[in-house]
DNA sequence: TTGAGGATTCTC
DNA sequence: AGAATCCTCAAA
């Protein structure tokens, strides 16, 4: 009989956790791909995915993984379809799709989402949210509106083995994504490496103008 | 052992 | 514009 990973119970029928297949490519291909995706959790929070951006590894100066593996980013040379999480500014959690070949270091980082279910239960943790396109319109935002920290490191979107997954409903991605500079780095700032929904407000506010 | 920097967010 | 806040890793 045919090999399936079976669909977590928890999962409405027809939200359709994306194959491995789909992460074990270039992040910069992975990435536009990924939106309009869904990212849920077992409790119900579920998100449509519009703004992300792609980091290449050992081609990517402003990747985490640019200079080899270390303790804090050792997910993201594991196996394709898992979560990359990482702590920043003392404060945030950021959350990546590990894409690519195992030692290959690169991933796409999940930058900014808008909610579709579960409302209730972000809000109650994103308690500065004012209105609804606060509660995940930034990579920090997004991780704390679905409870992500250090203990979802490695998890894996694919089969949901911690609570949490990728999942299509259907929706293909935009015919035409805005692609651009990524934010908050500081090196390879111009690779045109993020990708958003045109016109969206759920995407992030962007880089502070000077 | 140290400290600069950080894939950010919030409030003033 | 400035503050918050602490982990990571290279070694200035």
């Amino acid at each position: 009989m045919r090999q399936q990973t079976a669909a977590p119970d928890w999962l409405p029928a027809h939200w359709t956790p994306l194959p491995r297949a789909f992460y074990r490519r270039h992040p910069t291909a992975v990435a536009p791909e990924l939106l309009n995706k869904l990212i849920v959790r077992d409790d119900g929070r579920a998100a449509r995915i519009v703004e992300v951006e792609a980091y290449a590894g050992s081609e990517d100066p402003a990747a985490h993984s640019y200079r080899g593996q270390t303790a804090r980013n050792a997910t993201m040379f594991g196996e394709a379809g898992h979560l990359y999480v990482y702590f920043t500014y003392g404060m945030h959690w950021g959350s990546n799709a590990v894409c690519g070949e195992v030692g290959e270091g690169v991933g796409v980082l999940l930058r900014a989402a808008e909610p579709v279910a579960g409302l209730g239960a972000m809000q109650a943790v994103r308690p500065a949210a004012k209105r609804e396109r606060d509660l995940a319109s930034g990579p920090g935002k997004l991780s704390q509106a679905f409870g992500i920290t250090r203990d979802l490191d490695g998890a894996d979107l694919v089969s949901a083995d911690r609570g949490i997954v990728i999942v299509s409903d259907g929706m293909p991605p935009p015919e035409a994504p805005v692609a651009g500079p990524r934010i908050g780095i500081s090196r390879a700032v111009d690779f045109p490496w993020r990708w958003h929904v045109a016109d969206h407000p759920h995407v992030s506010a962007g880089p502070r103008r000077r």
